[in-house]
DNA sequence: CTGAAAGCGCTTACAG
DNA sequence: CTGAAAGCGCTTACAG
């Protein structure tokens, strides 16, 4: 029995740059024994960040100065075709590294975005993230991801400590401090709302329309022949859930139903929310028979509540929700909603955020995305 | 009407360090009209890189060198009261912000863990992040989030990726790469491994016994009369997946009862699979009346599959899942399943890998946390 | 197209 | 307890 095998070695003197060693071994094992397994079990030592190799390192065995192969390894055109080769040849023998830590601090620039989201647990962020990193990886940038847990405390930390980090960008995927603030933070350093906007100032942003996708899902319930529609709304000092209560009132308007203040309940976009409303409403005199819920998991507390009731959904009372989560579909009944292109919005966050990084100039600062009404099972 | 306010205004210029000024201006508006609201709307510059405040400045003013403004900063002893309290105030003043990029770049390190996981959209993950991220940001750290996609590619990728990010350690949520390749990396850099682990190689890890588990998972449904019982497994490449197979095998094992190998079908830890699987089961003649499955994902696409198939859970078929995500009670019937005490876990593995990146001793290289059979309604 | 040299903003070993 | 000075590993303006 006989295994051969190659590896290589490198050898590094701490000071003394002309002394790099590449030694390729070839090691052959004979033996008469039969080998039905062998571990072969190098202990590879920790990497002594003292001996790394570095672009000087380089340069003396390509014979140019480390300006050029800094050039060459930001492919700026003025290296001749020749030079960039043997550099390259030389970077890939000794398996060189740039060190990002000292070329970003040269450079000022991290390299990094920072998606700032209220609920990482919540899989519609879960589908903006993924748009948002796709995004950023093609292009060389990382992912700081700052779950804020709903709170604008965080919220106001998280930017703070991220400028303290010079990212190169911000995704605001909650934007619950002040308006002023998010300004000035805008002028500060490149941001994208993602979801959310901001009234009056002109922040680059990427949404649905809220408005009319909430007239929408009210107009459905409304062709059903409903007329005692309540909403369960998200936290009203965020816009998109004071947007969708402004479409659900339109929807009624125009059909001339009177609002009623009673069918207006504010939820905090959280299952339990959802639930404990949805009882609310049941245990009232005058019943909604349907309910438009601002969030999916608000509608799902809301179809729980209506079971456990011994409430039929759709027959008793009909459900509608808001996100499309990939949930809607495992629960019994199948949950009616409006989708929102979450891993779109995601990437197009992104791709408007690096071209402001860029410096580029933006076409549109505002994106508005469609949405789309989903017909499941709860409604009729 | 009147309204009075303050603002502060710093000017530094580029080159002169001893030209900062700080200002304090006191404002004050007077008017003869009604004002209900007020916008004031000062137009913040861009943070100019080039004119940042350094630590140079500091020293300047408070009449000191660089050297210590440096220790005040790291909380380094050698520092007289006096001169601490004078630095300390020059930065509140100046509200200087050390250049992290700098000091990262001197010190070697970043300050940031990686926490590389398969699937960011599982709410099973979304908790040990939340686990993970509190302990970091706690001790000064950031997370960078790596979601692999349950891809090896990517797992690989990404090891690399980062290790030339210099972050300070990893956190590998997913160990498909080859045992070896793992170990290796461990020997580079600090790793420990969430809920998966290596087995032959001591690598720090967190994790429950998931072969008791299954065990206890497949005994129940013994308990309650069950004798053909299925299991819907993981990917067999993932060694927990096939810990789950060991532990329902001991289960059937112990009570005499021959092990079907077609009772033992292999999903990917989806919905889709357990939904297919199941599908799969009731076609065949010799239906199983209780599965096991080794992720909650996977029962929850069992249970919808017994549903459209007109099968009564329990009654018909009982359902047993694993990891207690948040789901689980949000479906009809509620899932039985075995909890992890993810966020727990997440904690315990930071906590593990901030240890070793302090070159801190571990008194344990392995730790096991409590599982937790939690009895719904989809058994009996 | 290429190189010598300055410099990014810190930290730290050394000397006092 | 404190400071002068070197140096971390790159990039870039400048000169040729």
């Amino acid at each position: 029995m006989k295994i051969a095998f190659r590896y290589r070695v490198m050898l590094k003197n701490k000071k003394n740059v002309d002394n790099i060693f590449v030694i390729d071994y070839n090691l052959t094992i004979k033996t008469n024994h039969k080998i039905n397994m062998v571990a072969i079990h190098f202990n590879i030592k920790k990497q002594r960040k003292d001996i790394m190799l570095k672009m000087e390192d380089v340069a003396k065995l390509a014979n140019v100065s480390t300006a050029t192969v800094s050039r060459v390894l930001s492919n700026n055109k003025n290296v001749s075709h020749k030079t960039r080769e043997k550099v390259l040849e030389i970077i890939n023998q000794l398996e060189y590294k740039p060190n990002k830590l000292a070329s970003n601090f040269r450079k000022k620039t991290s390299e990094t975005v920072a998606v700032i989201l209220p609920d990482i647990e919540n899989p519609f962020f879960a589908e903006i993230i993924k748009g948002c990193r796709d995004e950023a990886l093609k292009n060389g940038f990382h992912l700081l991801l700052c779950d804020t847990s709903n709170s604008v405390e965080q919220e106001k930390e998280f930017t703070e400590l991220v400028k303290e980090r010079f990212v190169d960008g911000i995704i605001l995927a909650t934007a619950r401090m002040p308006k002023g603030e998010i300004y000035n933070l805008s002028q500060e350093i490149p941001v994208v709302l993602a979801c959310e906007y901001v009234e009056s100032y002109e922040i680059p942003t990427v949404s649905i329309d809220n408005v009319t996708a909430a007239r929408e899902a009210t107009e459905y319930l409304l062709d059903q022949g409903h007329k005692r529609i309540g909403i369960i709304t998200g936290p009203l000092e965020v816009i998109v859930s004071r947007d969708r209560v402004k479409g659900y009132r339109q929807a009624l308007l125009l059909r001339d139903i009177p609002v009623q203040d009673f069918f207006i309940q504010e939820g905090d976009f959280s299952v339990k929310s959802g639930y404990d409303i949805m009882m609310k409403f049941l245990a009232s005199e005058q019943k909604p028979t349907a309910i438009f819920a601002s969030s999916d998991a608000m509608a799902l507390g809301a179809l729980k509540a209506c079971k456990n009731k011994g409430l039929r959904v759709p027959d008793d009372i009909s459900i509608i929700g808001f996100d499309d989560i990939p949930l809607c579909t495992l629960v019994e009944p199948e949950l009616t909603t409006i989708s929102q292109p979450k891993y779109e919005m995601g990437c197009q966050a992104m791709k408007m955020l690096l071209n402001i990084i860029d410096k580029n100039d933006l076409q549109q600062k505002q994106i508005v995305l469609p949405h789309k009404l989903i017909i499941r099972q709860t409604t009729n």
